[in-house]
DNA sequence: ACCTGAACACCGTTCAAGT
DNA sequence: ACCTGAACACCGTTCAAGT
């Protein structure tokens, strides 16, 4: 059998979800496919190249459809907000260890830009002064990312017979969300001078 | 030569701020301290613990002293924060891949709580609703992570030369916890019943 | 209490060579 | 363009045995 790099990509998924991020290496995915190791190297530089297309596989699946190019979300920006970190949750939860993986190549810098821009581009209907857009951004992601990461985790660790974690972790994620928004919207509504609280 | 749990403890600092995390490997520790691999495991049940163990002590590092029992920090409620904030990110910076070692070690819920429960006490001296107050400690942990990985993950990186990072970060990472500070601050002034935004 | 020595079951990556 | 086969330099962990 001959793949081509998007074939190895969705693969690696599945194996993903089903055995989880510790068990994905580059000669249990080769096995899986029936192809030698080093074979995987031919689509992709390394195993972080392989990841990074993962996580934007992941990402893109997560994504609602809607025109290219179009506003991603409708309404105020604070909704809009709301809807891309919420959005952005659910497709890390969609996979198992789906936060870890997106977290990790998000933080190297190596692609998943996507929610960035995408948070840029809503924050710049609110009132926020342009040079506080680019933290206002980061730390809704960081937000994200680790919310989901503690979330998958407990979900993931207590997953024999857990109950009632889905919706108490559910509304915590909202209700964290609407605090940095609180936050933003402060800043938008009276823009400070000195910004930074003493240390 | 014959070690002690804090021994170890202490050379894997140094082998982690001079090799960095990847490089940290208990065969490498081993050969470090000049003892079979094997022989950790009477110090540590698995790497993880140890790694754990390596988080409390360079948290322990970053802490000022003042007495045990006391207030952690003194002033009002977000100055409180704004300084265990600060004291954790610097504990982190301190060490190489400290923010990374720190994260990962918080994520698996394996010890590193020092931090938690002092965000707690500050926040009990704000008008916060009692309720919300735990995912607000966590929302101002994650931004403090992630905000301090990337910083420790681009530093590192342009470490050959590149200068003016340390400022700017500096005061990003600021204005950052000032927005959360704020929402925190708006909720505790003005209570809601619906606290989440809409989907 | 602390360590050795040997083994088990793995890793990511490279590279000449094949079709 | 895609893959094989073999090698290199590693991992974490276990366990009987030593002092």
């Amino acid at each position: 059998m001959r793949y081509h790099r998007t074939d190895v990509v969705e693969r690696a998924i599945e194996v993903l979800d089903t055995y989880g991020l510790a068990d994905l290496s580059m000669r249990r995915l080769g096995q899986e496919l029936g192809v030698q190791p080093s074979a995987l190297y031919h689509h992709f530089a390394n195993k972080q190249s392989l990841l990074a297309a993962i996580a934007d596989e992941i990402l893109r699946r997560g994504t609602r459809p809607g025109a290219p190019g179009a506003p991603l979300a409708e309404g105020a920006w604070d909704e809009r907000c709301a809807t891309i970190c919420h959005d952005l949750r659910d497709a890390m939860l969609a996979y198992r260890d789906g936060a870890e993986l997106v977290g990790t190549v998000m933080a190297f810098g190596l692609g998943a830009t996507q929610p960035y821009d995408e948070l840029a581009a809503a924050l710049a209907g609110s009132g926020l002064p342009e040079e506080l857009r680019p933290i206002a951004v980061r730390t809704l992601l960081h937000f994200v990312l680790g919310h989901t990461l503690d979330e998958q985790t407990h979900l993931q660790a207590g997953s024999a017979g857990a109950i009632g974690d889905g919706p108490r972790e559910g509304s915590d994620f909202g209700v964290g969300l609407g605090l940095i928004l609180d936050g933003i919207r402060s800043r938008s509504e009276h823009p400070r001078t000195t910004p930074a609280p003493p240390r």
